[in-house]
DNA sequence: CTCTTCAGGTCAGAAAGTGGCCGGAATCAA
DNA sequence: TTGATTCCGGCCACTTTCTGACCTGAAGAG
């Protein structure tokens, strides 16, 4: 208890609390001598945590960023913000991390508390999310199983609904995640098979590691996202909205930046807006958004889609 | 450098990146013997975390989940998708959290070097983010800055421009960050007025900390979040849309399960749909995306905005 | 100037950490 | 069943570190 290991861990846990903490009251809370404190701080100082101390009547030490990220140590709610907030990542809300996200969010999830865990599914739950835009939903648990099968290298059993429908149970060995177009795939080695697939984490059910370990292949290319990228980039094509906007490009721009998209001038006051999507629920709320006057360039299923969507709402308004 | 403590902190960080260490690896990665290691093992488990450890021939080491969080050792990349999760939920991505991921995005900005802070701050500004649906917005560097000085009793210095428009500087004490409809507000003691004021985040500017440090007043009433709700609540009438659609209670809650709102069946196939919010792109986006048909019930102001987009739509469509 | 607070040297006794050695027990494969 | 592998933990002697007490300095704040 009264180890030294511990007391440093319980150092570091206060100064991340901050609060400029004068040294009198840390040599208490850790019981001990105010020398032996100062020897404490300079302990953590050898391990490249640096520490500031401030004299004088409002002295006190604190914590502040060096070159590594120190241990961190989170209470309760903070662990379920974070677990959280990662879960909204990976689920896309913020393009470009989401394998890191997921990756990190297996590693917190593991060492956390069950009660925490239960909160984060609760809160996950009872809250409500930002449109999921396209692609189907895929459970952050499952996610998480897969990330540390690949992570630990240990073998992957699921239940799986192929292309054509059938489904089918699967034993893998999990390489890599990989989140490509808000879908998320697991790129793994199919131990009946005998052949490298790239499996679709939403067609993929109750994945459960054997407890059996593997050693890792080395991918085809060595680019995980490469690879998967070309074995579905056949099959899925990626619709993409035209229009062109009587509107400043500016102006445009202002939703187009928190709503994805690209705009080009067009010449006079219009501008052309390309949106890629799989459905055309998000095209309609931009362009309803903007309330600028507008053409359909491409695809005339759009034009479709607008125009019902169109009479539905004059019907609706009387 | 041979600290145990470091060796210790060096062990825990290990095994968080799992995979099953075998107890001979671990010795020679830490450079002592088998026996010290066992020794480490057991240090920790004394501190509450709990190392499973599985014997004959693929045995090895791991960390499971006790009772508490375990501080935690993050690569950089991981650190960084924790610092953009958080940001991405104080912005309002997932409710109900905001203040605590402020809270944990200040505790971890702290201690994060800067060349990660730089990241983050590349990979925010770079990536889209879901719609800002409403409220202006607010940059997470103030946030954490304040949400530090509310924290760490440090008194701040800011430009506010207040209701009537007028800008001004103030010097307060902060006590609270609350967000509030999807709005931040810091609940602080103006020092120079001597009264409690409830100021708006998006309307100041420039929060620097004074290097003054302050002794927390009492709350009036107590909670934080009551408090500038009062302030507040009779300036900015939140609105609600309702409708009802022609569809049944189960299809819409599918939709509003991940946008909001809530549903209450109307009798026959038709239900009572509410939404609130400040704008009505948002409630647009939901009806659009639902398909079915609806009446607006209230207010008159939503009916004519669908009426103007559903005739822009038509225009658009030709 | 004075008070407060951090900084760090020295010292001696106490506490811990360490490696080597060994017998045990669980697990798995042959 | 047998043997290999791997974790477990007691014992021991030696080394290292840790600790508190005491003291002198130095840096801010009022």
């Amino acid at each position: 208890m009264a180890n030294t290991s511990a007391r440093i861990l319980r150092l570091l846990s206060l100064l991340q609390t901050h609060r400029y903490w004068p040294g009198a009251e840390l040599a208490t809370r850790l019981e001990v001598s105010e020398r032996t404190l100062r020897r404490d701080i300079d302990r953590l100082r050898e391990l490249g945590y640096p520490v500031a101390a401030s004299r004088g009547v409002a002295g006190g030490y604190q914590l502040r960023s060096g070159t590594a990220m120190p241990p961190l140590l989170l209470d309760d709610e903070e662990a379920v913000a974070i677990a959280i907030g990662l879960r909204a990542a990976a689920d896309g809300a913020v393009e470009g991390i989401e394998e890191t996200s997921v990756q990190a969010l297996a590693k917190i999830v593991q060492v956390m508390p069950p009660r925490l865990r239960r909160r984060v599914d609760a809160l996950h739950s009872a809250t409500s999310r930002p449109p999921a835009r396209n692609g189907p939903k895929v459970g952050a648990a499952v996610l998480t199983v897969i990330a540390q099968a690949c992570r630990d290298n240990e073998r992957l059993r699921f239940s799986y609904i192929d292309r054509a429908g059938v489904p089918t149970t699967r034993l893998v060995d999990p390489h890599r995640l990989v989140s490509l177009r808000r879908r998320w795939y697991v790129l793994a080695w199919d131990t009946e098979q005998h052949d490298w697939r790239a499996f679709r984490v939403d067609r993929l059910d109750e994945p459960a590691v054997t407890g059996a370990r593997f050693r890792p292949r080395e991918i085809p290319g060595g680019d995980a996202a490469e690879f998967v990228r070309s074995r579905i980039t056949a099959q899925t094509p990626q619709r993409e909205v035209v229009v062109e906007v009587r509107a400043d490009v500016a102006e445009v721009e202002k939703i187009v930046a928190v709503t994805g998209g690209t705009v080009e001038a067009a010449g006079g006051r219009t501008c052309r807006l390309r949106i890629g999507t799989e459905d055309f629920d998000w095209p309609i709320f931009i362009l309803a958004a903007l309330g600028a006057e507008f053409e359909v360039v491409q695809p005339s299923e759009f034009r479709d889609r607008l125009r019902a969507t169109g009479e539905l709402f004059l019907r609706a308004s009387g």
